[in-house]
DNA sequence: GTGATATTGTAACGATATGAACAGCGCGGA
DNA sequence: TCCGCGCTGTTCATATCGTTACAATATCAC
């Protein structure tokens, strides 16, 4: 579908005819300067009631652009889009093979993540983890940094975080209840595991939060909240950076969120560790 | 036109009826998560054709999401594109503004590894640790996740790595001879428990690869090689994500370097994996 | 093996989009 | 004033879109 590359930008080619245009035609090029989505996904009759003209002249301003018709003017302009959107993310399955060098691929998964903390979800997926009384965490080989990680700092901001890596038995989730979050890290390769684990916790009335590499996780389904994120190859083995990097964000938001009792614990934390001689 | 908020994400739409789904359906759901702009451009023609399945399954598809037709599915993936757009998130290339500081501090650091490796600089650093008899790994608390995906990664391409976490005694070291490597994580925080094993183990003969984020670091005159990286903060603590990428490099690099050895004995940890029902 | 149910594809419908031909309008020059 | 020309809006034809109704097929329980 959209697979050829714009040569040029489709504001660049209304900028280079614009001296050329009548009174109407210019009406319409700064309508779909101002809202570029107009030409995207409106149809000619849109555009024509937006700009308050008929719908030949729509027409005949995407030839004057130098296309064959509006259907091709709106082509050009969404695989301009698309590229847009594609760039960060999403290709590193489908089109990129393992040729795709590692600098790029941890690029675009960092990428990922911030995207998937878009507007507030960050927030709705920390709420429920500050708001419990004790914080499991789940998760299987690929993502025990990450849960590592998510571990060490959550215990940093607040008491009663277990860790739960790998093998363990299902026996050490019967404390938990409705009152307690977990959040659990899902991806393809360790899914079976941590979905059975997660299953037992969802039916004690356990809020879940999942992590997870694809939206078709079952455990989307039993996950209060949860968010998406890459995980790209590096070498023979998956990367565990977004997922560092989500649990690191994840950390701070809860942090900012817990504030004074969070302060107050970490300095507590920083005195016994002191005390202790940890730093010899 | 697209002035309308979008309550949830399309990909949450998605998720939330993934369960009950049937095949196809759910063939038509992998498609659209793997390419969102099928869904924001194409018609129920094309996107039936790209799965390969009839039209009215598409339309189902979107009736089974709890919209009235696909026409409604369609206006709500275009409002969410719309959104962002306009939004300053997605804009990495363009305006890149400190939308996140979290971000741009991640996004740096990552860049400060990539420049750390330039050229033959990983292959430098693995060479010994390829090469070493036993390789043994120290870090303190800020490397743990670093430190825990190189040993995770390492032990999977070569026999004999050994991690000492944090709290570790100087008594563990007392194998380490001249034939072997040690990776040492040096960070501001803890360089000082480090610092004096990595000293033990110098003064043993061992070969010292040091990740530091300092070359004013007691460590760089030790080490045989060395790199340096950031390390920058994200919430209240420090971040693991530059170590933890240059950890997986490292265990990349080496991979490659051992090859057949390598690939030989990932296959045995996976077939004992399997036997021991990883997989459950 | 058989009936019931769920799932999928085929056919037909109205609705709508695009593009082309045609007609009215305004403006400037002779 | 009248004529010519470019600009714009109306009408129409055709193709395609989204949708619904219906039939065929596969799946499962008993």
């Amino acid at each position: 579908m959209n697979s050829a590359e714009p040569k040029s930008s489709t504001l660049d080619l209304v900028a280079a005819v614009s001296s050329m245009l009548t009174p109407t035609e210019r009406r319409i090029a700064e309508a779909v300067i101002a809202e570029p989505t107009l030409l995207a996904f409106g149809t000619v009759s849109d555009l024509a009631d937006q700009v308050g003209t008929s719908r030949p002249s729509i027409v005949r301003f995407a030839t004057k652009l130098g296309f064959d018709g509006y259907t091709e003017l709106q082509q050009h302009v969404r695989s301009d889009l698309s590229h847009r959107l594609s760039r960060p993310s999403e290709r590193i399955r489908h089109g990129g093979k393992e040729s795709v060098p590692a600098k790029r691929a941890i690029g675009d998964a960092i990428s990922s993540v911030f995207d998937a903390i878009e507007g507030d979800r960050v927030s709705r997926l920390v709420e429920p983890v500050v708001a419990a009384k004790k914080v499991w965490i789940l998760s299987g080989e690929t993502s025990q940094a990450g849960a590592h990680a998510l571990h060490s700092g959550l215990s940093m901001v607040r008491p009663d975080v277990t860790l739960l890596e790998e093998h363990f038995f299902v026996g050490d989730l019967s404390d938990a209840g409705p009152e307690d979050t977990a959040v659990v890290f899902d991806f393809q390769r360790y899914r079976r595991q941590v979905a059975v684990a997660a299953r037992v916790l969802a039916e004690a009335g356990v809020t879940i939060v999942a992590i997870t590499d694809s939206p078709l996780s079952p455990l989307v389904d039993l996950a209060d909240t949860w968010c998406q994120i890459e995980v790209p190859p590096v070498g023979p083995f998956d990367s565990s950076v977004p997922v560092v990097a989500m649990s690191e964000l994840l950390v701070a938001q809860a942090a900012k969120d817990l504030h004074d009792a969070a302060t107050s614990r970490i300095d507590r934390i920083e005195a016994l560790w002191e005390a202790t001689e940890t730093f010899l």
